[in-house]
DNA sequence: TTTAATAGTTCCAGCATGGAATCTAAAAGA
DNA sequence: TCTTTTAGATTCCATGCTGGAACTATTAAA
């Protein structure tokens, strides 16, 4: 507890940062089982386990019995508060951010009302929130992590941000120079795949998809435990059926077209000749309101298609719908299925989907999770010929249209 | 030359496999730019080189002069015909088989017909080609690659292939068993994906693409320098233009439609009346008949979407168009270009596309590249946790529809 | 009470690695 | 021509990671 361990990536080696990220993704495990999972001998563990404990990393916890027969095992455990993080996700109308744990459980959350898109306004913004949570903890922060929609370079500049109007806004050293605590700066997409990945729906899984539906559609893709970076302009305007809707980049059938709240609204809108809310859709369709119904429907079902595009052209069958538009998926299931198994031919390869409606405090702890990984790096596990480049490369391009 | 070294992959240790796949793969190279390569020292590069001069792999060549200053450097290059392979690729036809050296060089090559389907039979006319490619040859072959449009199970059994009619056939061990030479078993689109990566066009790239069009539809997906299991009906039946021509499955505009051989000699075929073949459509077209004209425009554009949609959902920018149908993207490039460009949004992230037609003999040098990794395998760079449960999906199921 | 099975530790030999010093080779400059 | 400089390659050694073997600890079953 005491502040004798300042940092984690200096003080612990590579298989020891190792032990840590297998205990914080898959719980509280005996260092036999974590041998076995690792493929390391328990000498090794017992090695490497040490000064974890000793950081106060993780925490031995009571024996636990196993059934049958032999000694009782010590389960290690992270140290839930040996870490804290902080969390933002910027959005056009408000900032979005939560102070969690090592385990990116929120322990406090908090939404500010954006009133200007200024860069410097923003970065004070920023500043105040995490000045704020500062003041009301007892230890001190661990890092920041930041996400925003758009064009992210680096992990350094927002190079393009339609809905802040922000190009090339070197906002992590801006914001680093701010505070005190190091801050690190990514693709919201890539915030809430990676947070899937860690703690959530992709747990467990080397290779799987978020799909996201909202103001925009996002698209995060895990394959053998490793981000793609997916230029997720493409996706957002993939054509799902040539003979559907525009969208505002005259694309027609578009999947923006079909899913983005605004698509949705405008079309049950013109229909009724008055405006209406996305979640008055969702109710009017339930309810059976025939534009409505026809609306979530074709989008459920444009839903579907691209679910199963996405399991054909990368090979990945676990898919997490989310979202905070989401919820047509749960009014429309059938439809998404519908558009799943449409051009389907094989039906052991189906595509896997889990529906999870995320607000945007989800989106705020998918930042939360930039941090948290960022802090535990992995040790370069693709391990390729050719360093440089590859270093060139990581983590630089994910991008979403969040018009 | 001598048999002493029997076997290199018990004899060599991981890291010095690593050199020399790095050599095999790059071409011959100095120690001193391997070590930067790999990330290695001089001090380590000296060490791991050492058995591999003595084992015969790799072959010291006279020194070569660097512009400046400084002491020539010694490239290290494989000794070619250190080992030998065959590559077999099996069609409802006939049987194309190949020697080649480590780099897949064909230093011979053969067509039989394929009289009979059976499975006897089949393994008999392997024999006797492996054989005869045996008796003119002065040293043991090292192994046998054989590669089979269709499903192949663990790279054992051949679990279904539409076109030899054949359903869970243990091909692998049936040919073990009538050579004395170690037998390897794949799909045939991931023997040439594997041939592109690391001996042709997918060489240097972590990520790439491979989509073939001839009979039917091929794709291969290479993502940070593994092979990505996708599965692939789906995708030759995935759906490019709902407005579209019907494939034999009765899809409407998926790819199979717009791109097989057979579809496009079938459309041009009926438009005059007469039975037209697949060269002379493309001659047609080049020669402006109206009906070829089309069928042909629609098909690359069909390409180019398809392609553009590879990029959307995997990242992948670089996709090489092959196959022994592809002359339609040579002869239709702009339309290509039309489909690629049809709804993208960002310019930078542009597929790059390769055009390359590759002939059945590339095929069966695809066949031999599964036997020369399976010969210099990787010491698993992914390094995932629980490795048992990685190990029994890896090399598992990339399916095309060979139909 | 003994035996077997599992968890965890200690100790040590093996081995891969990289740094430092050294040697070799070639070009540039005096 | 000799010296200096630069870079490739080697040798030697300290370091550090690893797993095997032997051991202790703990628990259930015979």
């Amino acid at each position: 507890m005491d502040g004798v361990e300042s940092d984690v990536s200096s003080l612990l080696s590579a298989p020891s940062k190792a032990v840590a990220i297998e205990v914080l993704v898959h719980g509280a495990q005996s260092r036999a089982r974590l041998a076995r999972r690792m493929g390391l001998s328990p000498a090794t563990l017992t090695r490497l386990v040490k000064p974890l404990l000793e950081g106060g990393v993780l925490l031995e916890s009571d024996a636990v019995r196993s059934p049958g027969r032999g000694r009782s095992s010590l389960p290690l455990d992270v140290v839930p508060d040996r870490y804290k993080f902080v969390g933002v996700k910027l959005t056009e109308e408000a900032i979005y951010a939560v102070v969690t744990d090592v385990r990116s459980r929120i322990s406090d959350q908090v939404r500010v009302p954006l009133g200007s898109l200024d860069v410097s306004d923003v970065v004070a913004a920023v500043h105040d929130i995490v000045m704020d949570f500062q003041s009301g903890m007892d230890q001190p922060l661990d890092a920041v992590g930041v996400t925003v929609g758009g064009r992210v370079d680096e992990g350094e500049i927002v190079a393009d941000s339609s809905f802040l109007q922000w190009r090339d806004v070197p906002f992590r050293s801006l914001l680093g120079a701010a505070l005190r605590v190091p801050v690190y700066l990514d693709n919201d997409v890539v915030g809430l795949t990676k947070a899937q990945q860690w703690f959530g729906h992709g747990k467990g899984y080397s290779s799987f998809a978020l799909l996201t539906v909202g103001a925009g559609v996002g698209y995060g893709l895990v394959i053998n435990d490793l981000m793609i970076p997916t230029s997720l302009n493409p996706l957002s305007h993939y054509p799902v059926d040539p003979s559907g809707p525009l969208c505002p980049l005259g694309h027609r059938g578009c999947m923006t077209a079909f899913l983005s709240s605004s698509s949705i609204t405008a079309a049950v809108s013109a229909a009724h000749g008055r405006f209406i809310e996305y979640d008055d859709v969702l109710e009017m369709a339930r309810s059976g309101d025939a534009p409505a119904v026809r609306v979530v429907q074709e989008a459920a079902r444009a839903l579907g298609r691209a679910a199963s595009a996405i399991t054909a052209f990368t090979g990945v069958k676990r898919i997490i719908l989310s979202g905070e538009g989401i919820h047509l998926a749960e009014a429309a299931r059938s439809s998404v299925d519908e558009g799943l198994s449409e051009y389907d031919t094989d039906s052991a390869l189906h595509s896997e989907l889990i529906v999870r409606p995320m607000d945007f405090t989800e989106w705020a702890r998918g930042a939360a999770v930039i941090a948290i990984q960022k802090t535990f790096p992995r040790s370069s596990p693709g391990g390729t010929a050719g360093s440089e480049a590859v270093a060139s490369v990581a983590y630089s391009t994910a991008v979403i249209d969040s018009e």
